[in-house]
DNA sequence: CCTAAATGGGACTAAAATAGTCCTCTTTCT
DNA sequence: AGAAAGAGGACTATTTTAGTCCCATTTAGG
C-alpha cells in the first residue's frame, strides 16, 4: 500500500507521452489513443493537469494540450499534488484536520518528517526520469528477507 | 495525498504505548481506554500487528500484549508492511497485478526507484523514534544521493 | 472444575474515497 | 455556419477503508 492512484498513475503516463512531444499540440483523443487510456478519463485529467499549471491547453478546432513547462523541471510530487492534493502522510499532517486522539497521540511530530522525507523523494524525481523507460529493476528487502521486484507474470 | 490509512496510525499509537510499557502485559481494553481509540478498533489492530509478528500475545485472564521485539528494532516500514501490506506506490509494481496499459506504459520502472525511496525512509524511523516527540532527523539516500529531510516550515 | 477475563478468527455493515462516464457550454479553425 | 476541440461539473458505479459484532478458544483463580 502507500500508492498513489491509478489516476495518478495515468497522469503520469500522459504527461509523459507529452514530453516525448514536446513541440507539438496533442489532442485528448491522440493521447488516449497513444496511451490506452479511455477517453473521458483522459480527458478529466488533462483539465485537472491543466487546471494546475502542469500543461497548456489551445481551445478550439485543432486545439489540444502540450507540458507546460520542460519535462526536466516538473517533478513527481508537482504531478502527485496537481491529482491529489498535497502529500501528507497522515491526516493529522494536513494543515486543516484535527485528529481525535490527539491528545494522547505521541506520534504526530515524527510522521511529519517521514512525510518531509518522502516528499523530498519525490522532488527528486522529474517527469524526465519518469519517461525513459530504461531504469534499473531495484531491489529491496521485505522483512530482512530480499524481494526481486521484476516482471510480473 | 499518499497517505497510510487511518487504521495504520492508530496501530502506530498502540504500538507507541506498548513501547513505553515494555515489561507488562497490556490488555486490549487497557490499549484502547489509555490511547482513545475505540476497543474493537483497537482489538482487530492487535490482532493483526499479532498476526505480523510485531507484537506477542498472552492469551485467558490477565492476558494481553506486548511488543515482540526492541521498540528501535521495529521500524516504520515494518508497521505499513504488516497492517496495509507491503508498501508499492504503484499497483504495476505489487508483484501479482496486471495493468491495462502495459504496452504503453514508459513510466513503471522509475516509480519502482522512487518506492524504493520511499521503503527506505520509511526503514530509517524507527517506533522508538516514532514514540519520543523529540527525534533525530533521519537522512537517506535516493538514487544514490544523500538526502536531508529536516524541519518543514 | 466452573467462571470470568482475555485473545483469535472472521463475517458483516457502513461510510468514504476513487474511478469512470456523460452532458452542456464555450472557443476557434476552416 | 459547422465541426473539432477543450472547460466545467454533475452524476454513477466500484472499490477500499473503517468499524462492529459474534462465537470459539485459552487460561487464571477461587
Amino acid at each position: 500500500m502507500l500508492r498513489i492512484s491509478k489516476l495518478t498513475d495515468y497522469g503520469t503516463v500522459l504527461l509523459a507521452y507529452l514530453a516525448r512531444h514536446q513541440d507539438e499540440v496533442c489532442s485528448a483523443a491522440e493521447l488516449a489513443q497513444h496511451t490506452g487510456i479511455a477517453l473521458p478519463t483522459a480527458s478529466k485529467l488533462l483539465k485537472s493537469l491543466g487546471r494546475n499549471g502542469l500543461v497548456t491547453s489551445t481551445r478550439g478546432a485543432n486545439g489540444g494540450y502540450k507540458l507546460a513547462r520542460s519535462a526536466a523541471s516538473i517533478s513527481a510530487a508537482d504531478i502527485i499534488d496537481a491529482l491529489e492534493g498535497p502529500v501528507s502522510i497522515t491526516e493529522c499532517s494536513a494543515s486543516d484536520s484535527h485528529c481525535d486522539i490527539e491528545e494522547v497521540c505521541s506520534v504526530g511530530g515524527t510522521w511529519q518528517r517521514i512525510n518531509v522525507a518522502i516528499r523530498k523523494a519525490l522532488q527528486e524525481v522529474s517527469l524526465m526520469d519518469l519517461q525513459r523507460s530504461s531504469s534499473p529493476i531495484p531491489q529491496f528487502r521485505f522483512a530482512g528477507l530480499p524481494v526481486n521486484v521484476e516482471e510480473k507474470t
